[in-house]
DNA sequence: CTGTTAGCGCCTTCAC
DNA sequence: GTGAAGGCGCTAACAG
């Protein structure tokens, strides 16, 4: 098999707790056994197994990350960003892919990453028995969705002012039938959605506006629900001149109902969309652009300073920039013919 | 700290062994004491620790996945799928993010998942070398990208039938002037990018088109290549009236420079693309779909099959089928005004 | 069917 | 600066 600790020092002709020493570059070693000691290591293929040493010492050099659909841009972007952090500085990543109910309460009952990881950076959201769970690993804990939580250090955005200059600007457009498409089926804790839909009424109301409740549709934050909640809003008695959608994603499905229909953004309908993802450039899509990549690698920094300096204490919650993205599937309503 | 199984065995007055033994469903153990263990256990939240577990069996329980770019739609989605299929056999995946040069490179170097997974799933192709160093780790090892390589189990498609439908659906148009956009910069080894050009060189070849290398560019297999790629041959002395990308990615950053030279698909010029893109209906791309999820998920169970039942010959390549998808960015060239 | 005995490979005192 | 023990928590062979 592969060679073993005292494969190694057996080469070298020390013993195995100075192998141990002079690898990990603790003290205690002098400089000319040390090289030595890495020549024969290198020579002879020697990496420490991580479960013995993990066994040994408690520490893993392990982080586990939670995240609800990996294949979705957002969270592929985030788990990405992230990753890159952790492996520089050492650190493995164990992926948990948590996006069937099942998987997840398996996850959170069963707890794998017990005595498995240094830390957990979750993108999904979890609600109070869960966030317990996770707190009683004993490790820090970071995310970038969703609120403020105990025991959490959040990395995230000011969702409220982001959905404002969006619903602003198709209501300085001239816009007075704003729909919205939004995730409300997504888990009650999730308030991401519910802080849009409130940002979105305030705008509204301010603006002298009176919500029509006909012109609200759930996504379920994919191209699919887009495009179902599109038709939904398509179908309505008085239809939406404009639309916010919460995320690219959905507002991309919202496009693509509108060119079944054979409508076009924004000459009929104007489009807003929420994140800036990749592909929001190609299709021309007006949307609030947050910081995605930069997001997962602050939390994962922030993560990994809590590993160094257990001591000090973390911050819990870290705001990232958003700004609103001008493109072309917003413009003023069509001037209405007699009606 | 948390419970051991020493706790438990104490707990439920039998020996370590015999919770071992019970917890994991191995025969030799009464039902009623195997109920009253899996009741103990629960009540004191105990989970087997893996390290530990690890450590005395040689089993992981882990899968190893090399991935160049988890934020790419193809290998998020891979990701996504092969993560599902390892959790639900109750593997946990350990994920490398092996994107940059150096990261790889000390990847292969050091080996970090040495004695750490039972089994490899790589969506890189590793060269030689790497092909070699991962073989060295004598686990099972399975691929969805690349050619056959001894040692893989590669689940792929028909890089040629499926090129080969793309640009003989342009030239069944009564396209003449064919560019392509390719990902040549990538790796030597990686044979898909030379499969496709091949099969584009013949299929032009068969019609009786010379071939022009000034309608080829590198597109590198991004948004933002694509992009400027198309540029590119934007500006050749006679523009491609249909260009085929071997990546929606590409194909996407190609109607977005379309549309910044106000340009039209198809009007202007046509667009065929690789993959279908999840997002690629939302832009109408007339593209080449292959089967993205489901390779990532065969690769898995072909891999777990293999963990199953390791004396069976694993396949060395299965094929998934291809097939084109017409949208709206391909038509008939423009008839051309007097020249 | 169940308990006892040895390690798995490494890290961590504690001596020297 | 270095080596010798002991143990991390679990599983595997061997008894009974």
């Amino acid at each position: 098999m592969t060679a073993s600790i005292n494969d190694v020092a057996r080469a070298a002709g020390v013993s195995a707790s100075t192998v141990s020493r002079a690898l990990r570059g603790r003290p205690g070693v002098s400089d000319e056994v040390r090289d030595q000691i890495a020549a024969v290591a290198a020579q002879l293929g020697y990496t420490a197994s991580r479960s013995a040493s993990s066994l040994a010492s408690g520490r893993t050099y392990t982080i586990g990350v939670l995240v609800p659909y990996v294949g979705r841009w957002f969270f592929g972007t985030v788990l990405d960003s992230a990753e890159k952090v952790f492996s520089a500085a050492g650190y493995d990543v164990l992926l948990y892919n948590l996006g069937s109910p099942e998987t997840r309460k398996r996850f959170f009952t069963k707890l794998p990453v017990r005595k498995r990881v240094d830390a957990v950076l979750t993108l999904l959201i979890p609600d109070e028995e869960e966030s317990a769970a996770l707190r009683s690993l004993g490790v820090p804990l970071a995310t970038t969705v969703g609120g403020i939580r105990p025991g959490f250090t959040v990395v995230g955005i000011d969702d409220r002012a982001g959905t404002e200059s969006a619903v602003r600007h198709l209501v300085n457009l001239g816009h007075r039938r704003i729909g919205m498409i939004s995730g409300a089926s997504g888990p009650l804790h999730w308030t991401t959605p519910i802080e849009r839909r409130n940002a979105y009424l305030d705008v509204l109301a301010d603006a002298g506006i009176e919500h029509d409740p006909a012109l609200e549709a759930d996504g379920d934050y994919t191209v699919e629900g887009g495009e179902r909640a599109m038709t939904e809003l398509l179908a309505a008695s008085r239809p939406p001149t404009a639309v916010f959608a919460q995320s690219d994603e959905m507002a991309m499905g919202a496009l693509r109902a509108l060119r079944r229909h054979r409508l076009k953004a924004p000459d009929d309908v104007s489009v807003v969309g929420f994140d800036d993802h990749e592909l929001a450039d190609v299709v021309g899509l007006t949307t609030v652009a947050q910081p995605v990549a930069e997001q997962g690698a602050e939390a994962a920094r922030l993560l990994l300073r809590q590993l160094d300096e257990p001591d000090a204490e973390p911050p819990g919650h870290v705001q990232m920039p958003i700004r609103l993205v001008l493109r072309e599937t917003t413009a003023p309503p069509r001037p209405r013919g007699p009606q």
